[in-house]
RNA sequence: CGGGGUGUAGCGCAGUUGGAAGCGCGCUGCGUUUGGGACGCAGAGGUCCGGGGUUCAAGUCCCCGCACCCCGACCA
């Protein structure tokens, strides 16, 4: 590609919006433009290192007996409904009318639509196992889309979508993916780390997340110290200290003015946190059948830990869960900074109360709790005997300093960005939408399913992360739009040469012909710029190789060659220039090739 | 959805007390330059986010919207 002609020009300075390494280099080099929040323009550039991302997902996906095709991006509302999303998710789902008046979806994944096409085309167990994916467009109404590709509302994915008849295929299947996941994220240079994850808007049993760590992520993982065990702060479960088993005292009502905050509290008491129960407020939204309902939420959980609203969402079945406001509070009957399970109006004209309690509180005995009255705490409440529960579940979140339940290390908190992930659906969608086959024994049974996505934007966003120093972007060969970066320095002309090609040229023009005549990729610098703006430029945008022509090198028949992720520059004779180049690139590609390496399943 | 911020040329920004819309980079033409974002001359480019209002006069003050960014909530 010559530049003169590439449709892409780079920025001396990133746009005031960008923050991130990635998004102001991708946004510098041209590889990336914004239209909207969340919605990108990828150009040439971008779109030649996300082909060559999709293909390292197609060859790996092959590997394990993938069978590429493509599915809509818009959907009859009908199969999201028979699956009950429809009415689970909220406004992140993409929704409008067709002319017909007819509800529609816009994708933001496709298990409803496999499901679709696999109850009509499934009918034996001599149809599976299967494994079928395509790389599709994708839109997720996000709240807040930011840092670039890294967080987007329309996307593109690659999603694989396995099934089985039975659940020891789905296992092989799953297995299968995990080292795949791992296979294309090394090709693609990129560390990462699986953890188990929550299963989300998906369902099914087990799911792991893939992660690239950095700083920037937005998710928060908890590692153990001891035995690498890691997860998701929204699931990680970890080892509860409960207080000692004590007799249970009266209920006693003690003054505690201006007592609205747990340390308050604690302090004016003199007692530590954890003798006290802290009651957090929610509303939430929970399915019921095709409708759902509205439920007030008392959670209370030892004054001690925090609430981790993912798994109260899980324990309540619930489609949306949002804190509640103070008039919510008041109107159920409660007083805010003061409440308790404790005397609450059996009946309220708001909202039915659900009242769900961590399980480390029946193991916690006499703990502080509010009175409902304002300026007043209940000394020695008492589960069972004071209150009841509707829900005991775990509901706190894990923090670092805590302990591990497999081996009793200690966590620490590192951030991630999520770059994949795999999902054991099992029957969740079958079981919804019918999708049988007969066994051999004439039996109908449900196909087994397992769902598998990788974002090639985010992909190509967390590898520019990971490889870019204060001059630009710093691709692996695998994934670099070019493998070399051509550089032409015209030579000082004389005023009556003005506009004849001259030597250097003539010679810049006939390697980038032997370049793409020995089957490298090459983008030609051939404008009429200064040295400066084309080595910044070739900085920036980040090729692995950079040759350069000039008449300094010429004279002695030389090329400069370079390579972008070191400092050194050598000389190389004009007729060994290719052979150079395409040992290099062997090597870069063996670099790369070394990084990929069997990952253990982490059960 | 809560909190904060920003909207002025393609990009980065300035714009005083309310009184003629500017600077740097980029872009066009000509010339001089040519190994790390050169220089001169001449140009083009504006819905000052939008709508109302106050005023003799609004980029500037007031009200209402919108967009984008950041933190949180949320989220395969």
């Amino acid at each position: 590609m010559r530049m003169s002609t590439l449709f892409s020009q780079t920025l001396r300075e990133a746009p005031a919006d960008a923050e991130m390494p990635s998004h102001k280099l991708l946004v510098r080099a041209g590889f990336i433009r914004q239209l909207a929040a969340g919605i990108y323009t990828i150009m040439p550039l971008g779109k030649r290192s996300i082909t060559k991302i999709e293909n390292i997902m197609r060859e790996e996906i092959n590997a394990i007996g993938g069978q590429e095709m493509t599915m809509p991006v818009v959907h009859p509302a009908e199969v999201w409904k028979e699956t009950k999303r429809w009415y689970q998710i909220g406004s992140e789902m993409g929704r409008f009318k067709d002319k017909h008046d007819r509800d529609m979806v816009l994708a933001m994944t496709h298990e409803e639509v496999v499901a679709d096409l696999i109850r009509k085309e499934i009918h034996s167990y001599r149809q599976l196992p299967a494994l079928i994916y395509h790389i599709q467009t994708k839109w997720r109404d996000d709240p807040r889309p930011r840092a670039g590709l890294i967080r987007v509302r329309e996307f593109t994915m690659k999603d694989s979508y396995s099934l089985d008849a039975d659940w020891e295929g789905l296992d092989k299947q799953y297995r299968a993916h995990y080292q795949a996941y791992f296979d294309i994220f090394h090709r693609c240079g990129i560390p990462v780390i699986a953890v188990k994850s929550d299963v989300g808007m998906m369902g099914g049993k087990m799911a792991h997340e893939y992660m690239y760590l950095t700083p920037f992520g937005e998710d928060t993982l908890l590692i153990c110290n001891g035995c690498g065990y890691a997860a998701n702060r929204q699931v990680a479960p970890f080892e509860k200290k409960a207080l000692p088993e004590e007799a249970m005292l009266p209920l006693e009502k003690v003054a505690t003015p201006d007592c609205k905050t747990i340390a308050g509290l604690a302090e004016f008491l003199t007692i530590p946190e954890a003798r006290t129960a802290k009651a957090v407020f929610m509303v939430a939204d929970i399915p019921e059948g095709e409708s759902s309902a509205q439920k007030f939420v008392f959670a209370i959980l030892r004054g001690d830990m925090e609430l981790n609203e993912t798994k109260l969402t899980n324990a309540l079945k619930a489609s949306e869960l949002r804190p509640a406001t103070e008039e919510e509070i008041i109107a159920i009957g409660a007083t805010p900074g003061y409440a308790s399970p404790i005397g609450l109006p059996k009946t309220n004209a708001y909202l039915p109360v659900v009242i769900v309690v961590d399980d480390l509180i029946p193991e916690s005995y006499n703990l502080v709790a509010g009175a409902n009255d304002a300026g007043y705490h209940l000394l020695n409440t008492n589960l069972g005997r004071d209150y009841q529960a509707d829900i005991i579940a775990d509901l706190t979140a894990a923090r670092a300093g805590d302990v591990c339940t497999v081996c009793g290390g200690s966590f620490e908190e590192v951030r991630g960005v999520e770059v994949g992930n795999i999902f054991k659906l099992g029957t969740r969608y079958s079981d919804s939408m019918g999708c049988t086959y007969q066994d051999k024994d004439g039996k109908e049974k449900p196909i087994i399913m397992g769902s598998y996505g990788i974002g090639s934007g985010r992909l190509l966003a967390a590898v520019a992360e990971e490889y870019n120093d204060e001059y630009g972007l710093i691709w692996p060969i695998t994934i670099a739009p070019y493998q070399v970066h051509l550089v032409m320095l015209p030579a000082k002309k004389g005023a009556g040469e003005r506009g004849s090609e001259g030597d250097v040229e003539k010679a810049a023009n006939q390697l980038y012909l032997d370049l793409q005549a020995a089957g490298v990729e090459a983008l030609y610098d051939d404008r009429e710029e200064s040295p400066g703006v084309k080595f910044n430029d070739a900085d920036l945008i980040g090729l692995p190789i950079r040759l350069t022509v000039s008449e300094r090198g010429l004279r002695d028949g030389l090329i400069e060659y370079k390579r972008r992720d070191r400092k050194e520059k050598r000389m190389i004779p004009r007729g060994e220039i290719i052979e150079a180049v395409k040992a290099e690139i062997a090597a870069l590609e063996a670099e790369i090739q070394a990084k990929v390496v069997e990952a253990p399943f982490d059960e």
